[in-house]
DNA sequence: ATCAAAGTTCGACGGATCTCGTACCATGGG
DNA sequence: CCCATGGTACGAGATCCGTCGAACTTTGAT
């Protein structure tokens, strides 16, 4: 079987890294999707004009950085915010990204 | 005379400039200093542990993305966070950065 | 057992970024 | 006027980052 997906613990989770992983185009607007799907989703179905594979980096970084949960489901990997741990540490920070105009 | 220092209007600024702008720990660790200075302060008094040059190119890019505002006061520049701007653009966003622990 | 679908890994490429040193400019004090 | 001070401009080097394609893995369905 294969590991578990490494998350950082809560404490571990590092303001730059979530400010860089945020600072992205790409990275914001699955933010934002995920923000709009509480139940999470698969970022595969998001039409985002990228490779799959440039589309695992991105996951990747926002789940190194502590901004999403990422579980496997099927052949699927389902995404979530970690909106409790993003604003128990900074609170008001995703809630003003999420306010900024499209 | 010197062209006056161009800033960003409010409607100009971008968050995904804002967020890589204080993603940078030099640049985030200047925001904090200012944010403790409401009054403002030149830049080049803070012990960064990097050249003059290399502060300009920081300052600059917080300048360009709309995260501070500059005005020349003698031989040097005084440096202010918009804080209004930001927090009417992104509420919340600069307080839950400030919050994270050191 | 075979196959398709969803993701990952790896290496590569190009562009952005951070850093510095050197040379330069502007302001204000003597 | 001279010059010290604070900052800028420019170029260069090293590294990081976003992107891709090709090959591979894993899971579930037929």
């Amino acid at each position: 079987m294969a590991s578990p997906i490494p998350h950082p613990e809560r404490e571990e989770i590092r303001v730059e890294a979530v400010l860089h992983a945020l600072a992205d185009p790409v990275r914001l607007r699955i933010v934002r999707e995920l923000a709009a799907h509480e139940e999470g989703l698969s970022c595969g179905v998001l039409d985002l004009g990228i490779t799959a594979s440039t589309l695992t980096h991105h996951v990747r970084t926002l789940r190194e950085a502590g901004v999403v949960r990422v579980r496997p489901r099927g052949t699927s990997r389902i995404s979530t915010l970690r909106r409790a741990d993003l604003d128990a540490l900074y609170p008001g920070l995703l809630d003003g990204v999420l306010a900024a105009r499209r």
